[in-house]
RNA sequence: GCGGCUGUGGUGGAACGGCAUACACAACGGACUUAAAAUCCGUCGGCGAAAGCUUGGGGGUUCAAAUCCCCCCAGCCGCACCA
């Protein structure tokens, strides 16, 4: 007779056999094929892990687990995201060193992590705040630097202009401080870019050579947001000056009726003098400068604007003099901050022209212009166009073309909505940017033989008043000499963003300790890519694209092996609260695992996580689910009592363990780790209904469940006496034994299932039919009928009768 | 606003275009117990008198639709300085 299962105590043997043993620790070993799964490592917030974490991990941890069974050398390692914001306000808050909450929550993560039994490398551990690690993200971007990829560029940051400091967009609510509900401002600061659109055509190129879930790719495609279209000239009436606007719709040039420019385009500030209503527009700058991009798009039903009265451009194909407005619904981030307005052909300009009375030309027939502009873009007809006149849409757009090129008032231009990256924050707790300022030399970046460059140590964390991070406020470590010419030199003030540290760490994770290089060759043409990246969904545009444009950045250097750091992305549901509602402080609904572990152990806490829901679906949290999973293992630990033989009970349960074997497989790799675990829990309801096992089946049941609940599994394997699972082989299963004899066809009339019939699988479809036509439940349905139609697919046979 | 996704019993969910509701949770009944808990065994979507109807609503494709297409409604995620 067993005793009771006790999961603490078996938890707590298995962690620490998996600690002595280090049997998780990845070798570099050529010999063998390796796999490389990795989840995103956890931001190291104060508040430890919270119910969301698990998830993720307990899925990679499945498939890690699930291949070294399968025997593959298997890297799955972790790390902390540990710069970044809150760990900065804290110290702000209570003055106590970011770098000492950082380690303090580090170890907490680590514990946590540990009690729930992932078979990470936790000798491989990065921290992107520890020097040895930002030295490498510093030399990264100095080579960025090197290739003229980083510049500098004025960009609008937000600005309270109560606490004095540079604000997260996430800090902004509702057009305040999120601390102080001062007024924000957006405030034009000079700051490092990073050229991630010289790279936007291959982001786009090269996902055809990954496996990512296809929503994800989408996500990509759209961030990226590719289109085609021309540039066109419109000369200034009366100076020699042209305004260029991007259009993707060249087809459509006889319409426009006027032009906008975003507010802050330099065409204002170049002819002020000509603008006879320069106060209303410096009125409307202003207002509009207090606005997010997302806020000007999204107030898009009622369009403001001011028109620069005294400039008036010239339509290049007509000749007609047209107004120049400005307004906020054109973005200087976008194209060239300037558009054409084609009233009759674009909903956003339809409305505007509305709203000020502007006129609207029908350029293309078919719509009805006089309620809603006309957006058809390929088969509609072109009118008042002159040579368009008669073309389709698709014919019009290259013969414009054409005809702007060889004009001289235009070009063909492909156009990205993806932006250059910010590469700049007014933040203490991130990685010094390694430039200095030289009135001699201008920008001279610190030789690499200096790195890292370290964060000095400061007491007060708290911005300076203009914006500037507290780094401006060190002025020991502020100013230098210039590397090139020795003379007095300032160092950038500001550090890089917590996307930095994120964009490469798997690459570091193959060779975690090297001083010399961020990761020796060997370790990489090794380990690299990563076989399988599982993330969440809120980090498909940004982290993947920036890691993947770092990527091929290193790998254009030589640096890497491939082009691609990831071949095939996976994405998870998030863990709501059990009130539905996204998990936060502010909401008091977090969950914490701490609290559900020593009530009911780590394996039903892992296996619930995993049994919840569809995996890549949000997902309330229930605890009531839990004791239903520990109640799932209390059942299995009890077979162990039940156990009788060896071998297979019979054919019927053969049939049933080789089933579960395949399904439970096939499963894991969909990721469809509910349903895996419903086929084992059907499995023991199965052995239960039978009164007993062998004990070669009960073998087979812990080899399945190991991946999801090692510590049970490796428990009743021991008693069983066998060599420990981790690296145990993955059962296979017996395709014979699967082959049914008989199978029971549901007979459907129109569709309608009104009986069954259960027959020989060796019947032919013809005999199916025939037996399906005579079965009893349905023949009433067919009195009096014609049957017009008989189909037999699978185990269904539908009778089409009229 | 733009982009992506979701909608099935009291609840979480299952279902290569092929018998809707597997597996759990909750609830209820029984056994065991002085009793309770635990455990084991069992019942369990709604409406309709019935034929039947029923996968957010409406249309379509198909022999067959929760699944594919179109429109609508509701909700979730992201939107570039949260990570």
């Amino acid at each position: 007779m067993q005793e009771r299962y006790d999961p603490q105590a078996i938890e707590e043997k298995w962690q620490k056999i998996w600690a002595d043993t280090h049997c998780f620790e990845a070798k570099t070993d050529p010999s063998k094929t390796k796999y490389y799964p990795m989840i995103e490592f956890p931001y190291p917030s104060g508040q430890g892990l919270h119910v969301g974490h698990p998830r993720p991990f307990t899925a990679m941890d499945v498939i890690a687990r699930k291949r070294r069974m399968e025997g593959y050398n298997v890297l799955y390692p972790i790390g902390y995201d540990a710069f970044g914001l809150p760990t900065e306000n804290y110290a702000i808050k209570t003055g106590i060193h970011p770098a000492k909450v950082t380690h303090d929550n580090i170890i907490r993560f680590r514990s946590q992590l540990q009690r729930l039994g992932y078979s990470f490398d936790y000798s491989r551990e990065v921290n992107t705040s520890d020097p040895n690690y930002y030295k490498w993200t510093q030399w990264i971007f100095l080579k960025f630097y090197e290739k003229g990829l980083a510049y500098k560029a004025e960009i609008p940051i937000n600005f309270c202009t109560s606490c004095k400091v540079g604000l997260a967009n996430e800090e902004v609510v509702d057009g305040v401080c999120e601390r102080c509900g001062g007024e924000v401002i957006r405030m034009v600061r000079s700051q490092w870019m990073l050229k991630i659109t010289a790279y936007a055509q291959r982001l786009i190129d090269d996902l055809d050579t990954v496996d990512y879930l296809e929503k994800i790719k989408a996500q990509q495609i759209n961030w990226i947001g590719r289109s085609e279209g021309a540039l066109v000239n419109f000369p200034l009436a009366g100076l020699d000056e042209t305004l260029t606007v991007f259009t993707t719709r060249p087809d459509t040039l006889f319409g426009a009726t006027y032009m906008v420019v975003s507010p802050e385009h330099p065409l204002i500030e170049q002819y002020a003098s000509r603008i006879s209503n320069l106060d209303a527009v410096r009125a409307y700058q202003k207002t509009a400068a207090a606005k997010s991009d997302f806020e000007r798009s999204e107030l898009v039903k009622n369009k403001t604007g001011v028109p620069l009265e005294g400039i008036f451009a010239v339509n290049p194909v007509n000749g007609e003099e047209i107004p120049v407005w400005t307004s906020d619904y054109v973005l200087m981030g976008y194209g060239t901050g300037a558009i054409m307005a084609v009233p009759a052909h674009d909903e956003r300009d339809y409305a505007f022209a509305k709203t000020f009375d502007l006129p609207i030309i029908e350029v293309v027939s078919g719509g009805d212009i006089e309620t809603e502009a006309y957006t058809e873009c390929s088969h509609g007809i072109m009118v008042n166009s002159g040579f368009l006149n008669g073309m389709e849409v698709s014919e019009a757009i290259p013969a414009i073309i054409d005809y702007l090129v060889k004009e001289g008032i235009g070009e063909r231009k492909v156009n990205f909505k993806l932006r250059d990256w910010v590469f700049s924050r007014q933040r203490y707790w991130g990685e010094p940017i390694p430039l200095v300022y030289c009135e001699t030399c201008g920008w001279v970046p610190i030789p690499y033989d200096q790195l890292p460059l370290e964060l000095p140590m400061l007491d007060d964390f708290s911005p300076t008043d203009d914006g500037s991070s507290c780094l401006a406020r060190a002025k020991d470590w502020l100013h230098t000499t210039c590397p090139k010419c020795g003379g007095p030199a300032v160092r950038e003030a500001d550090t890089m963003p917590n996307w930095a540290g994120s964009s490469w760490y798997f690459l570091r994770y193959t060779d975690a300790h090297n001083e010399t290089e961020f990761a020796s060759r060997a370790a990489l043409d090794y380990w690299t890519p990563i076989d399988w990246y599982n993330g969440g969904m809120e980090h498909t545009t940004l982290h993947l694209l920036y890691s993947r444009f770092w990527h091929k950045f290193l790998f254009d250097l030589g640096l890497v092996p491939t082009s691609e750091p990831y071949l095939k992305r996976t994405s998870h549901g998030m863990v709501l609260g059990s009130n539905g509602e996204k998990m936060s402080k502010s909401r008091g609904n977090v969950v914490n695992p701490d609290d559900y572990i020593p009530v009911y152990g780590a394996d039903s806490f892992r296996t619930y996580i995993m049994f919840m829901g569809a995996f890549d679906q949000p997902i309330p949290w229930n605890e009531q689910g839990t004791r239903g999973c520990r109640r799932f293992l209390d059942r299995v630990w009890a077979l162990q009592d039940m156990v009788s033989g060896t071998g297979d009970t019979d054919a019927e349960m053969k049939k049933k363990v080789h089933a579960t074997i395949k399904k439970v497989g096939e499963d894991y790799e969909r990721m469809k780790f509910n349903t895996a675990i419903a086929a084992m829990m059907a499995l023991t309801n199965d052995f239960y209904a039978k009164g007993m096992l062998t004990k070669d089946e009960l073998h087979t049941l812990v080899l399945l469940l190991a991946p999801v609940a090692p510590h049970i599994s490796e428990e009743i394997n021991e008693a069983l006496g066998y060599a420990p699972l981790h690296h145990a082989p993955w059962p296979v299963y017996d395709e014979s034994a699967l082959v049914e004899d008989e199978v029971e066809y549901g007979v459907q009339i129109n569709g309608k299932v009104r009986g069954r019939v259960t027959l020989s699988a060796s019947l032919d479809a013809k005999a199916v039919e025939a037996a399906a036509l005579d079965c009893a439940e349905v023949r009433p349905y067919l009195e009096g009928k014609t049957v017009r139609k008989v189909i037999v697919v699978k185990n269904i046979v539908n009778i089409v009768v009229g």
